[in-house]
DNA sequence: CACCAGGCCCTAT
DNA sequence: ATAGGGCATGGT
């Protein structure tokens, strides 16, 4: 079996067994764009907390946000933690997007590829937070690669590459641009390793079991 | 009590 | 070029 077609048939797995994710949970394209910066090495019922905070306050808009101190946001969003870090990255990429009028049209006009280098270049967002925001908030058809996907994959014996492109590249081609597809098939990997696949695997009952090396050399016998 | 969570940046080798 | 530390709350 080529990794292609071990791709794919993961895929049908965890599509069968779980069904559709309907992702990103939230509204529009803005909230999409807060939680990916707040979810960074933070579990995402934190993140609720957080993102409610913003919303009783009618926040979650970018002129709105703008125009609050610093200081103030971080103690809105302190349940997710790294808040004043947070609050910073917020900041930063709002200064960013007042360069277009907070307008998301002059944004979706842009190649992702421009678009993926300018929010890179934003302090505090990263490849997996620029990659998610360009496919759940903007629908580019875009990879997401997060910690994971690495692990899940490693486990499986795809022998990913380490580097973070060559994963994403990886999988794009294997794949076919394909946002729809991008969009399910990383939120099955997150569903998946919340319920399956900690550190310390006690899943004997994996359906993947039959799949993964990890099994195999860890747990057989 | 320890460890983890839908990362990223900075620093010291 | 890359390992290690800091950021911080809340759940198990």
């Amino acid at each position: 079996m080529t990794k292609r077609e071990k791709l794919l048939l993961i895929y049908e797995k965890l599509y069968d067994f779980y069904g559709p994710q309907y992702w990103w949970p939230a509204n529009n394209w803005f909230e999409v764009t807060i939680g990916a910066i707040l979810t960074q090495n933070t579990s995402w019922k934190n993140v609720e907390k957080a993102i409610n905070n913003l919303k009783s306050n009618n926040l979650i808009n970018p002129r709105k946000l703008y125009t609050i101190e610093k200081t103030e946001l971080a103690q809105m969003i302190k349940p997710c933690g790294f808040y004043n870090l947070k609050s910073e990255r917020i900041k930063n990429f709002l200064e960013w997007l007042k360069k277009y009028d907070f307008d998301e049209l002059k944004i979706k006009n842009k190649s992702y590829i421009e678009l993926r280098r300018e929010l890179l270049k934003i302090k505090g967002i990263g490849k997996e937070t620029a990659d998610s925001i360009l496919l759940y908030a903007f629908n580019f058809p875009v990879f997401v690669v997060d910690s994971y996907t690495k692990r899940l994959f490693d486990r499986l014996g795809l022998g990913l590459p380490e580097d973070y492109d060559e994963i994403q590249e990886f999988f794009e081609a294997s794949l076919g641009k394909n946002e729809k597809l991008y969009n399910e098939y990383h939120a099955l990997i997150v569903k998946h390793s919340k319920e399956f696949c900690k550190k310390k695997p006690n899943c004997f009952d994996c359906f993947l079991q039959s799949e993964c090396n990890f099994y195999k050399k860890e747990f057989r016998r």
